[in-house]
Formats: structure tokens, C-alpha cells, sequence
DNA sequence: GCCACCATTGTCGTATACACTCCCTCGCCC
DNA sequence: GGGCGAGGGAGTGTATACGACAATGGTGGC
């Protein structure tokens, strides 16, 4: 089943699609994960298998503990309130530079994300929103040019998708004619506006989360 | 040498040792590193190497390309300026948290590197000087409370202390006195004293850096 | 003399096999 | 009947072995 398409990387395949379960939730946070399980899942050995949940230990998804195996984490209120923080104060500086140092091929990536993320959100396909709102800030953060910042961003961004995927997903269609304003921006070579513009989208999305958190609670 | 002490955790030791090994610059920026060679300095197997690059991987100090080796990342000089601002924006929010939240235990900690960090001053030992420099900013790091903030403030630091340890070090006699007085604002359990202090400490540390930066060029 | 092609070598990628540790269960003793 | 200790099972940690690919050097032809 695996092993018929790609031989070459595949651990790699398998730090994504270890993460990508995690996110949409096939893992449930404190769920112990086994690497037989995992092997035979994606039908590889358990090599690749241990190298990925490295990795994925390293970007802080799961917890290993010696000999006993390795858990994935649980996001505490605190945390996610941390992460979105965090990412309310880098993601203008990287829109900034994304502004400034965009290709024309990213452009039309990010118009593409645009467009399938207004499909998605028209037909109701709320299960592929918080992949494709992931999608749309990596590719800002790698319209940026920095390395190190596309790498801090694209942590991130996965894991606020998790956190959102966690608490089941609103605000869809605000957030994407957010979305829609910010690539107007970035068209325009327009600095200014795109930094504003993305603050206001963090923000207005940290406050959409605070405020469905304490409807739960 | 390797092997007597702890049968426990191989892959954790190697990629600290490796790390270090990066940062103090025993292994050059675009040198080749062979996983033979490696398990043979750290005396074990192949397979703890692999995954300790695996995660220096996923941490940006390493790039791999297959079948080919993976060899230590070059920084640019847009890079370390990416990681210092960052740095500069995320590091006051942390100094904020760790004055409500540090224990007693961890501000006795700080104490020492204090001290450690004057020591190494004023006896002129400057080589240890970015490592104590490190651990000071990552246990505010862990004073915070907030393992997320943690684990981005560790990582940043760590490049951080790269980027300086590549470039020689200067300015250490400032650095550790503001030290002392941020040591002070958290013994003070002042928030907004320990957040403005680190700020400035920060922006002077970046200010010396590009001042430095240019000066060699 | 120069360029292209091929063999060789070195290194990575993966699978298999074994040793050690933790946890759970069963039996024994108090 | 309850608590404690030994034994077995499950799973991780590590080492070894083999196959796959890229880089390099040599040889043949042009």
C-alpha cells in the first residue's frame, strides 16, 4: 500500500502524516502511540517510524518517555492562549517582508488557496478549512524569504491549526475575506496595509478562540 | 566512553552533544557531517545519530539531502537578523510571565549564572561566556511557565548563541549588568520593570550585534 | 587533448534481530 | 482477605546487515 509509491524518503511521508492524524484529531491528545502501530500503518518499519516521532517530539506534538513509548501532548488553555500570542506578534513581521519580497508564483498560489478556501467554506466542507487557512499562512511565511522565519511560522501555524481543530472551527467566512484583503495587499507591494491587515486578522481570530473557549467552560 | 555511563537515552545526549559541538564551532557552518563519524566520536551505533540529526534537522541547525549527507547550516547575515528580532519581540512577553509565575528555586538558579557570568568576565574565560549567556535567558525561558513559550524561546536562544559564537563575542561586561538588574525585577516580582529591562537589553544586544556585523564588513 | 560514459566506492536508507526496561498479573505469605 | 514480591508479556532502545543511490575516478572514443 506504502511502499509501492515512493521508496526513497520515507520518513519524511511519514513526520507528515503522523502530524497531519495528530491535527485532525485520528490521535487523541494523552493517546499512547506505539510504533509497531504506526509502522504497520503506513507500512514501513519502525526506523522511519522512531525518527518521525523525533521530529514530532522536537516541534512539541507528542512526549516521549524512555522505555515507556511516546503520548501525544494536550494543548492546556494557558498554552493555546500562548500560541496565538505568539503568533499575533510574528505574523505581521513576516507580512511585511512577504509584501516586499513576494514572487509572482506565490502570488498565484496564495489567489488559488483563496479560491478553494471561499469553495470549502460555501459548500460547508468545514473539515478542510483549518488545512487550507495552514496552507495560506506558510505560504506567506515563505513569501518572506527568511528561513528561519518561514520555519518559526510554518511550527506555529500547524499547531494553531491544531488547537483550532481541537475546539471544532468558526468564523469561517470573515476569516477568508480577511484572507482576500491581505492578498490585495501583498498584490499591491503594499507594506503597510498588509501588516495592519493581518494584525487585525490575528486578533479578531484570537478573540473569536477566546471567546468560544469560554462558551465551553 | 559512551557507553558506561547512561544505556538510558543515547539519541537525547547526541543531539546535545552534536548541538554544542555546532554551536562552539568544532563542526564549521557547510561542513559535511557522516553518521559514521559521529557514532564513532560518540561511541554508538548509527541509529541514535540518525535520529539526533534528524531533530537538528527539524531545529534548522542541519539540512539533509538524501543518499548524499547532511551537512551544518550557513547564516546569513538576513537570518540572524530574522532570529535577533524575533528575539527581541518574544523574549519581553516571556520576562512578563516569569515574574508571576518563577519559584524560588529557579531564581537561585539565576543567581548562579549571575555570578558564573561575572566570573567568566572579569577572568577573561570569554569562550564560556554565549553558553551561560543561553541558559540564562532559557530558564527565564522556563520561569514563564508556559512550556510552548518555552520550547520557542530554547530554540531561539540556542541559534542565537550561533550566531553570536560565529561572529566572536563582544560586549559581555554590559550584558551581564543588566543581567543582575533583570535578576533584580524578578526577585522584585515586578512585571513591567522586568519586561522593559529585558526590551532594552535586547534592542542593545542587536544594536552591538549590527554594529559589529558591520564593522567586519 | 578533451569530453562522455561506465565502473567503483563510499554513504545513506531500510529492514531484521536481539537486549533491556517497564508494567501487569499471578501466586504466596502475613 | 489484603498486601507484597516474583515472573511473564509487551514495547522500546540499540546494534548489525543488506540494498539503493550519488559522487568520483579512470578509460575509451572522438
Amino acid at each position: 500500500m506504502a511502499g509501492d509509491k515512493g521508496p526513497r524518503r520515507a520518513p519524511q511521508e511519514a513526520v507528515r502524516a503522523v502530524r497531519e492524524d495528530i491535527i485532525r484529531g485520528v490521535f487523541a491528545p494523552g493517546e499512547r502511540l506505539t510504533e509497531d502501530a504506526l509502522a504497520a500503518r503506513y507500512g514501513v518499519s519502525r526506523v522511519p517510524v522512531r525518527e518521525a516521532l523525533r521530529v514530532l517530539e522536537a516541534e512539541g506534538f507528542v512526549e516521549a518517555k524512555p522505555y515507556v513509548g511516546v503520548f501525544v501532548k494536550e494543548l492546556s488553555e494557558a498554552e493555546a492562549e500562548d500560541l496565538l500570542e505568539l503568533r499575533s506578534v510574528i505574523e505581521p513581521m513576516c507580512a511585511a517582508r512577504a509584501a516586499a519580497n513576494r514572487t509572482p508564483e506565490q502570488l498565484g498560489r496564495l489567489k488559488e488557496l483563496v479560491n478553494l478556501g471561499w469553495d470549502a467554506v460555501r459548500e460547508g466542507r468545514l473539515e478542510e478549512v483549518p488545512r487550507l487557512n495552514s496552507r495560506f499562512h506558510e505560504v506567506i511565511a515563505e513569501a518572506s524569504g527568511s528561513e528561519v522565519l518561514g520555519q518559526m511560522i510554518r511550527q506555529l501555524s500547524q499547531k494553531i491549526a491544531w488547537v483550532y481543530a481541537v475546539g471544532l472551527t468558526l468564523r469561517a467566512e470573515d476569516s477568508w475575506r480577511e484572507h482576500e484583503e491581505i492578498l490585495e495587499a501583498l498584490a499591491a507591494s503594499d507594506s503597510e496595509r498588509a501588516s495592519a491587515l493581518l494584525g487585525q486578522h490575528i486578533l479578531r481570530a484570537t478573540t473569536a478562540y477566546r471567546r468560544r473557549t469560554r462558551e465551553s467552560a
